[in-house]
DNA sequence: AATTTATTCTAAAACGTTTTCGTTTTTTAG
DNA sequence: CTAAAAAACGAAAACGTTTTAGAATAAATT
């Protein structure tokens, strides 16, 4: 491995002008730097991160925090095309992506704050994990840059999904079909079903559904099996509705399994939508009818904030960003509007 | 943050003893080692990797490389299943992951090789990408311990899906249910791809079905709308097929639209399967008959066996791995046997 | 008690950078 | 042509570790 004294010795120069060539400072003539760069190039010199943030303490290294409790984590769709934009971005400005390890398995293990600053990560985006963890919260406290997804902490940067628009437009939507009969299965205890949940009463409210108390379930994100049975749950209610709304695409085709084992059709007997906007609900019948979310700007805009509150800490505004998702429409809800002619 | 430096003035003893007490050294006593480790908790005292890997170039992180060319990448399921294994069984072991910079758009970009040394990673895994690229070469090339997935190298550890006994489950099973008409939308120019068409013929011999030239088609992996078309190619033969198989589950559904949207059901008028075993085909209606692959042991192996690499080089034997798959049945390949009764 | 041996510790160099501050060289002004 | 100012360069310290070689202390052997 070449270094800069090497670097110093072909150009007969010392290692501090190298230095200064390569890092295009401005006391160093034009002509040494074109010298030391095309010699670096020559001798094939590249520099040495562990060095470099050493002495400046800056990495150039990006971490991100997420827990990937029961098959979620990378495997989640989501969060995945979340990652993939935030990378994306991160790579032009010319960052790496380091999984900050979340393994609590281990022996010595350090806590999430511990590992970021053992690292010299630059910054950290968190996602896709409880926001109460006292872990988390260390880290989010610390001085080191943060941003979350889709959770909003005081004083610091959040990019969230617009859930409150997604419910209503998707609520609307719904009852612009002509349905008045609208069950909700809702997702697991977090922020972001919070969100939801409150949006969804609120519509209904403003265009005068009344929703029975019997119509509102929980199952967890993802689990198909808990849509399944909840689903069953609400067909077999004296007066079942005649849409039902999922936590997410993925759990809804277990309600979808649940409504075709009872012989009935999706859409013509009862419709269903869901929520995500996953990639494969647009590549199967029936299309179901979601709120894309946009991952792409969810994940870039993450990247984005945190990259300038690192770089300008100051001038950065502290401020939850929205990104607002997309209504799907595809197929799975029905017109009943003729009807009710 | 406090340093080793802090640490030995709070102690008493020297940087050296700190070094050696905190790394468990032979010769520092049993009663400094405790005492150091206590004041090192109550001081909240944490190593600096950069300076650790500037001093013992070994940076306990591991590189994985691979390209997310259009809408692949991070949101590929095969790829995220093997890199969340790969991950959680990486961490089990103390080291973090990066995801190593492919972007090529970047003006003073690195190669693969600069960037994984400049980084100092312990070493890469490499997966989805085209293995022909040039950098790719350089990077297996080097001294970087290395391992590739679903690709073999001369002289490096490779794990990869058993795609040669796959696919003769898949045609074997097929076969059973009766089948002897059966085709294949096969994907690009791939090693995975070559030998999963090498096999569809090999097993074809062998059980004596011929298979007609335009029973086999290409598209390119996870393309619905290429899928779609070779379908409609397939179903409007003379001779039509009576089975398709297609280069993976997500693409397997662009083929189920086509067969539906001709009035066909599946698998009543004709049977599909896919290959993968993404976990949604096993959630929604019908059930696609597939290969699952085994992504948890594919990324567990790879980890297991880089890391080996790593820490003995020289008592690691270099050789393939090869990870069997798993017919999973599902429903979309109809038991045509009575019918020849 | 004197020597050897084993144990525990430390000083100092090194890893590859960046950066401060001082020195030398070149340019400009008078 | 000299003096002052500006530009270009270099010496050396520092970042936080590990490691080598040797020093000091304690224990064991004659």
């Amino acid at each position: 491995m070449v270094s800069m004294k090497d670097l110093a010795a072909a150009c007969n120069v010392s290692i501090a002008t190298v230095s200064k060539a390569l890092n295009d400072q401005h006391d160093v003539s034009a002509k040494t730097k074109e010298m030391v760069r095309k010699k670096a190039k020559e001798l094939g010199y590249f520099p040495n991160s562990a060095a470099k943030a050493l002495k400046t303490n800056r990495s150039h290294n990006i971490g991100v925090l997420f827990v990937d409790e029961a098959q979620s984590g990378l495997t989640h769709d989501f969060f995945a095309n979340v990652l993939d934009s935030f990378k994306r971005t991160i790579e032009l400005r010319d960052y790496d992506l380091t999984l900050v390890n979340c393994s609590k398995t281990h022996s010595g293990s350090m806590t999430y704050l511990e590992r970021a600053r053992y690292r010299g990560l630059d910054g950290v985006a968190i996602a896709c994990i409880d926001f109460r963890d006292p872990e988390v919260i260390e880290l989010v406290d610390s001085s080191i840059p943060v941003v979350t997804i889709d959770y909003i902490f005081n004083n610091r940067i959040a990019v969230i999904s617009d859930n409150v628009k997604g419910m209503r437009d998707l609520v609307t939507y719904v009852y612009e079909m002509g349905h008045r009969k609208i069950a909700y299965i809702h997702g697991n205890d977090t922020s972001v079903t919070q969100a939801r949940i409150s949006s969804f009463y609120t519509t209904c409210t403003q265009l005068g559904i009344e929703v029975p108390e019997d119509y509102i379930k929980r199952a967890d994100y993802r689990d198909t099996e808990g849509t399944y049975h909840r689903t069953m749950e609400l067909l077999d209610l004296s007066d079942p509705p005649t849409c039902i709304l999922y936590p997410d695409d993925f759990a809804g085709f277990g309600g979808i399994n649940a409504i075709r084992e009872r012989g009935l059709r999706v859409p013509e007997d009862i419709s269903v939508a869901g929520y995500d906007g996953i990639r494969i609900g647009r590549h199967i019948e029936p299309k179901l009818t979601t709120i894309r979310q946009d991952t792409e700007s969810i994940g870039r805009q993450a990247a984005e904030n945190l990259i300038k509150l690192i770089e300008h800490p100051r001038s950065t505004i502290i401020r939850p960003i929205v990104v607002e998702g997309e209504l799907y429409k595809g197929s799975t809800v029905k017109d009943i509007n003729r009807i009710a002619e």
